[in-house]
RNA sequence: GGCGAGUUGGCGGAGUGGUGACGCAGCGGAUUGCAAAUCCGUGUACACGAGUUCGAUUCUCGUACUCGCCUCCA
């Protein structure tokens, strides 16, 4: 069996994946702040993660393999968004979650084995902070409880490639005058009556945003576990400042073993900014007609270390392909079924090449091309366990839709009255050879973009993804 | 200002110290009543300058440019 290798963010090498006990091997990936629809970035990070969890599932056992990726459910935006609409917290962050399971559902990710709200573990990150307190790491000053860097100061700054004195000389964050340090991160914070809060050592108030993912690890996984992933956009400071606050409380070579990045995600090669105004939620995707599968092809074609660049162009190319694909397994007709009964039989097997590239460093792209190599093959079962695999194929029952692909607006039309209409018309001007009607209702049929095959054996119609059905009105 | 990543053929995008991945588009052919689809064929790509080497797109150093993070947005 080869060995899967990962690129550390910590380490910046490539290495062999060693899991800490193959028998339990602990993801943690940072998850959303639930305060709005996740937009296309936010499902980047997403895809990949789930991508190496079912990797991961297939080498060690999906038994032996926990994923766990948290929802922030506290934070000022909530608040914000709270205060706009007069909702209360818990209902907008109950609403943000369901979107967020659904839409990265579309996508064909799994859900995690944990998903913990941050919410729910307050005192564990009460107990956590009082213990960096006592071991100096941390001290209290005006109701805030501050991470004291210096006091880690050899050590903060690795994961990222900075040093805390040349962070501070480029410093733009704002200086708070109780802290010691300009680096000092908040910890705790005091709130106000109107803001969530809870009661601690401190006074009332509420965690800073980077305790959460230290405590709730540490609860789900205990001091040490696998890997961490996440954006590479939370390498600094939001990851900096887990490894301290972990590491500082818990000790040097604890916490995650291996860090993982992804780089971002940029629209028509530009940054998505809302200020731009191509900044879009992976539901505006959907709701356009793209088929998740799609999505998730366009990101998995794309290595997860390089920017990726969203272009309509590429999800218009991952669309035909995937049809393609789809086709050649609807004509085989695989529904649930008969996957159901290849899985029982011992039959259902992604093939070797696709979780051999994976295993180096998740070459999702790669992945692709072998696939691309099993469609013309007769490896078929193979090309469907592959495509399962990377989750390209979520419902076996959907494939014929799915083949049809016109996502979005194609409804399952019946065509055959007019592939009898043209055939008919077809069979006359065989033997007249006056064919002007086949044409006419040929072009009528194709500005309709419907794809009109003909051959000896008859005539096949094909909508095509912007297929429109009221171009056909008429025509009978 | 600090930190990091990237620069591969028309486009996208892997990969490798030594015979031009792969897809899309294009071009030629087969096929077709014409097409479409399909099949076959077709491309002297690795930012620039040095260095290491028998040999570099691949390693090293430098230059240029692009992009990202450090700031509410992953």
């Amino acid at each position: 069996m080869t060995e899967i290798k990962l690129y550390n963010t910590k380490t910046r090498k490539k290495g062999v994946f060693t899991p800490l006990d193959a028998n339990n091997v602990r993801m943690y990936v940072c998850g959303p702040t639930v305060y709005d629809r996740a937009h296309i970035g936010n499902a980047r990070p997403v895809v990949v993660f789930d991508t190496l969890y079912r990797l991961l599932r297939h080498v060690y056992g999906a038994e032996h393999v926990t994923y766990a990726r948290n929802f922030t459910d506290v934070d000022d935006k909530i608040n914000t968004k709270a205060a706009e609409t007069g909702r209360s917290i818990r209902d907008i962050t109950d609403e943000t979650i369901g979107w967020y399971l659904d839409d990265m559902g579309a996508l064909g990710a799994m859900e995690p084995d944990e998903a913990p709200r941050a919410t729910e573990y307050i005192p564990q990150m009460i107990a956590m902070i009082e213990e960096l307190i006592l071991k100096g790491h941390a001290y209290a000053a005006e109701g805030h409880v501050l991470f004291a860097v210096d006091s880690w100061k050899e050590h903060y700054g690795k994961l990222s490639g900075r040093s805390v004195d040349d962070m501070i000389a480029g410093a733009r964050v704002e200086v708070a005058p109780y802290k010691r340090n300009p680096m000092d991160f908040v910890m705790w914070k005091p709130s106000t009556d109107d803001q969530p809060g809870w009661e601690s050592p401190w006074g009332y108030g509420r965690p800073g945003w980077h305790i959460e993912c230290s405590a709730m690890a540490r609860e789900l996984f205990g001091e040490r576990f696998d890997i961490h992933g996440g954006g590479l956009d939370l390498q600094f400071p939001h990851h900096e400042n887990e490894i301290a606050q972990s590491c500082a409380c818990c000790g040097e070579d604890t916490f995650a073993q291996v860090w993982m990045h992804n780089e971002m995600l940029q629209v028509e090669g530009k940054k998505m900014s809302k200020s731009l105004g191509n900044f879009f939620s992976v539901r505006d995707l959907l709701d356009q007609g793209y088929a998740g599968e799609v999505i998730r092809f366009v990101y998995l074609s794309t290595h997860y270390s390089k920017p990726m660049d969203w272009t309509d162009k590429k999800a218009k190319e991952a669309e035909a392909t995937l049809r393609d694909w789809y086709r050649l397994l609807h004509t085989m007709n695989y529904t649930n079924d008969t996957v159901q009964t290849l899985k029982d039989t011992g039959q259902w097997k992604p093939h070797e090449r696709v979780v051999e590239v994976l295993k180096n460093d998740l070459n999702t792209h790669q992945a692709l091309v072998e696939v691309r190599v099993l469609s013309s093959t007769d490896l078929i079962p193979e090309l469907a366990a592959s495509l399962e695999f990377l989750g390209l194929v979520n419902d076996w029952d959907s494939l014929g839709q799915m083949a049809s692909v016109g996502l979005g607006e194609y409804s399952g039309m019946d065509l055959s009255a007019f592939a009898e209409l043209l055939t008919d018309a077809r069979s006359v001007a065989m033997s007249t050879k006056n064919f002007a009607k086949v044409d006419e209702l040929k072009a009528k049929l194709q500005a309709a973009n419907i794809e009109v095959r003909m051959s000896k054996d008859g005539v096949e119609l094909i909508p095509k993804a912007d297929f429109d059905p009221e171009k056909l009105e008429g025509l009978l």
